[in-house]
DNA sequence: TTGTAAGCGTTATCAC
DNA sequence: GTGATAACGCTTACAA
């Protein structure tokens, strides 16, 4: 390019990037312009990296579970919105036995890192002493945390629940142990419930995704006494299991065992009868995560997240 | 890591690229390989990168549809087998209205492009000619091409409702106008197999993934003369929602209406009744498009994708 | 067997 | 207002 318009290579960098406290004749700027249009120049990222120490490139750790589609709705919306800030979002999942990623940053050189429960506390730290900005996706709903988002969610559900008049509840572990860390909280916002509501311990079981053995849960419950009467499922996948159980034993939705999910995925209001189930607002939380990586990099103060609006029930049929 | 070791950077280079045609003495070696142990070094990729002209790293342009269930398993195997041969795949969902990706290789300066539907035939060849080498998901399956894959989808579904007995089809379209790439040549491949079974054109109606909107479709399917007795879904939720609409017409399935789908995702084994369904393999693709690429980079021949086994039948209760 | 030096594309500094 | 020049971290002829 500085060949063709006859100029330096620091001009070309300096008319390209619009560098302020540089004075550039119109003129030598549109010949810059014109050259770089006609070469179909495009700067060479890596080259950029290595010269500012870090990429444009946000790195988004997944954990190691399945790509759920709240997961997915996430990943764009924040790629949307990332890229209006001229930031590229990566994301890597990290499929368990793929080799640590205890240092990939180190490789990547990302400007930020989304930390989604995958760096350790000594992780994060050392990243950040290499100048690398963390972010952990901080929904500000029910505390801040990771986990204190979940137990929020939890709580939500079995609030639903015990305003529906359920005495005595369920929770519906999922079977897929990869999912523990978010299993584990969203049951203990359903425990503070309970303990709030003098409702007595959730009689929590494993729920797999067939129907014989949801089957046999829903026995379980519907024969305990005192009858748990409301349950609480891990996500919509697990709440649809349960009611594959309740047909196979004959029973009915809300009558013999009202169900709440949570997710709110499509096959929710397909499913028979139509579940009632928490939705999530990844929209709004995408949103607030793109907010926070950009404040991040500006090194403004991280804002509050979305309202706890953003976790809505979707009441249909199932309670 | 020279200074430590005592040794100079080019030295260094060598023993941690293990680089050929250079003998390094064990003793340097392991001098060299401690001293970078106890630092805790790591390359920085784009200084590699900007050296070697191309990053290690794979880009994964998928285009601008809801990112599924399937494809994200299909990310997930993929980047587990990538990592395996150093590869860090980077997944870059283009969403409608983000800015035109057609030359976003040139800034992330990828080894590999993996052009799912993205890339134009021009700018393919363009990213070519700069020497990233681009890799299609060409499932071997009924071709090579996406389409072809599409296709030979939509044919097994065809297929196995002819089997079953029936003789006027129906195919269910998606709602969603993104994804017309897909939904275009799965209904070609159902025509096709109509036309040699001499069934007559299929019904095609778009059917949003809602009951009421459903149960519409359904009867007039019902009411049709000759009568559908058999409906292709464009995927599971669509066939979920078929199946919200029968159980509003007080209609079911198979008798009054058989119902396939396409996915497998977990709802349609839950769902009511059990949906049958084709299963579309995502390990065996997901690992055959990892070996395509690792034998692109290889300057290796690519290898025949996997066998027709990886589209499977799941045959529950709905045919 | 190891060290030296050049250069990848970019940008910041400083001189002109 | 513009242009040399150096430096970022790494690889690789080539020289020692």
């Amino acid at each position: 390019v500085a060949q063709l318009s006859g100029v330096s290579r620091a001009t070309v960098s300096y008319v390209l990037n619009a560098t302020p406290n540089q004075s550039i004749s119109e003129e030598t700027r549109r010949r810059v312009l014109d050259a770089a249009e006609e070469l179909g120049y495009t700067p060479f990222a890596p080259a950029r990296a290595l010269r500012a120490g870090r990429s444009e490139v946000v790195l988004y750790l997944i954990p190691e579970w399945p790509i759920g589609p709240n997961l997915a709705q996430l990943v764009e919306v924040l790629t949307l919105n990332l890229a209006q800030a001229g930031l590229t979002l990566v994301v890597h999942a990290h499929p368990r036995s793929a080799r640590p990623v205890g240092d990939l940053w180190k490789t990547i050189a990302p400007a930020v890192v989304i930390n989604d429960q995958v760096l350790s506390a000594g992780e994060e730290e050392a990243a950040r002493q290499a100048g690398i900005r963390v972010v952990v996706p901080g929904f500000a709903i029910g505390g801040g945390t990771f986990a204190d988002f979940q137990r929020e969610a939890g709580r939500r559900q079995a609030e639903h629940l015990a305003a529906c008049g359920h005495t005595r509840l369920g929770y519906a572990l999922p079977h897929d142990e990869r999912l523990a860390a978010f299993a584990e909280p969203r049951l203990e916002g359903v425990r503070q419930v309970c303990a709030r509501l003098g409702l007595g311990e959730p009689d929590t079981r494993v729920v797999p995704l067939h129907s014989a053995a949801a089957a046999d849960t829903v026995e379980h419950w519907h024969r305990a006494a005192p009858r748990v009467s409301g349950v609480c499922a891990y996500n919509d996948e697990v709440a649809l299991a349960l009611l594959a159980g309740l047909r196979e034993q004959r029973l009915t939705a809300p009558g013999d065992l009202a169900v709440i999910g949570m997710d709110d995925i499509p096959a929710a209001a397909l499913a028979f009868p139509p579940l009632t189930t928490l939705a999530l607002g990844m929209p709004e939380l995408g949103g607030q995560l793109a907010t926070a990586v950009a404040d991040t990099l500006d090194g403004k103060p991280v804002p509050p997240g979305p309202g706890p609006d953003a976790i809505r029930i979707v009441r249909r049929n199932t309670t």
